[in-house]
DNA sequence: CCGAAGGTTGACGTATACGTCAACTTCATC
DNA sequence: GATGAAGTTGACGTATACGTCAACCTTCGG
């Protein structure tokens, strides 16, 4: 799948998938987890390597990496390595979301933020906050509207074939002059 | 607008859009279509130079040329020039809406071939086709659930902001908390 | 005939979104 | 201590989607 084409789980990992499993039944935390108190000061949560994730939503760790340079993402690091709160997952999956319906990274950057700052800096005002969500609102209605459409033809493309498949053929479904005329002005 | 974000016009140009105003009140056709014969070969139809879609759709004439590099689109050819039929207009216009919902140029070929060849090669098979379209049917509609869910999200978003300015804030309206907790899986 | 306008082509550049690779670090295990 | 696994970073490459530019052609009006 192309940049812009991602599929978006919308399963949530099952219970313990963050963890090491050593074998002994019991779910572990992560090692890194389990041995250094910074840890303490993070929502005492689950936590997800980069492997995970990207694993879970069928992305490359590159490309993980790639949005943390982008600002997108801003997982803490423990000795080095990167640990993935359930915030930074769930802005991950808004990102993949936004992605899969045509949105560039600059773009995602912004709508993120109407989620909610990563921690730093000040919220933004009420006002601007409004605006800002209103003005995408109307650009996803404005895609929703396209797709509404798109899938409207394509039902009747597959209605007729399906229709001359059984059959049950009428003048127009045995070619695709009648499909397309369907998307004449 | 960047690659992926084009706005697509749903208006249909005026009467006599096409057609050079010699302010006589009365629409001419194209010179090249009054001077040459080869123009009878195609529907005796409105035609369109590329600098007339490019700039009724908001796009470069270079992004034009482009998709026909790409096969896209084939506009005949008068006197050298690309001559647009309404057939190449409506092509282009599904392209630019493929492409505001997130498709990658070579899919949106493949997507176009449902609508019907461009009058070459053998018509797809029904089935074949019952099939492609399925497969898209089913893309789209995890694209629309996206939009539907971050729409969801962002008209919360917005009303809670519009909340606070109105001074009926709650205490979850004045933050972005709030807001980013909604997100929560 | 000339200049302007609209168009053509090929080539190179830019921006985006990663992929690939090498070199390195840390940790657990043997 | 050695080894393997998992992860890090920087750098370069690839693919996509055009933008920009130069050089050229055709048509039309003056």
């Amino acid at each position: 799948m192309r940049s812009g084409r991602h599929r978006v789980s919308s399963e949530v990992p099952q219970a313990g998938a963050q963890h090491r499993d050593d074998g002994t039944g019991q779910d572990k935390p992560l090692k890194s987890a389990s041995k250094t108190a910074p840890l303490s000061q993070f929502d005492p949560e689950r936590l997800y390597g980069i492997a995970e994730l990207a694993e879970e939503f069928g992305i490359s760790t590159r490309a993980i990496r790639f949005y943390e340079a982008k600002d997108l993402l801003a997982p803490p690091r423990v000795n080095n390595g990167r640990v993935y709160t359930r915030r930074e997952r769930a802005r991950l999956k808004l990102i993949l979301r936004a992605k899969s319906i045509g949105f560039s990274l600059a773009e995602i950057k912004q709508y993120l933020d109407l989620y909610g700052d990563r921690g730093e800096g000040r919220p933004l005002q009420a006002d601007f906050l409004a605006e800002r969500s209103g003005a995408l609102i109307a650009e996803l209605e404005e895609k929703q509207a396209n797709i509404a459409a798109t899938l409207r033809e394509l039902r009747v493309i597959r209605g007729e074939c399906l229709q001359y498949l059984n059959g049950n053929g009428t003048a127009g479904a045995g070619t695709k002059g009648g499909a397309s005329n369907k998307t004449r002005q």
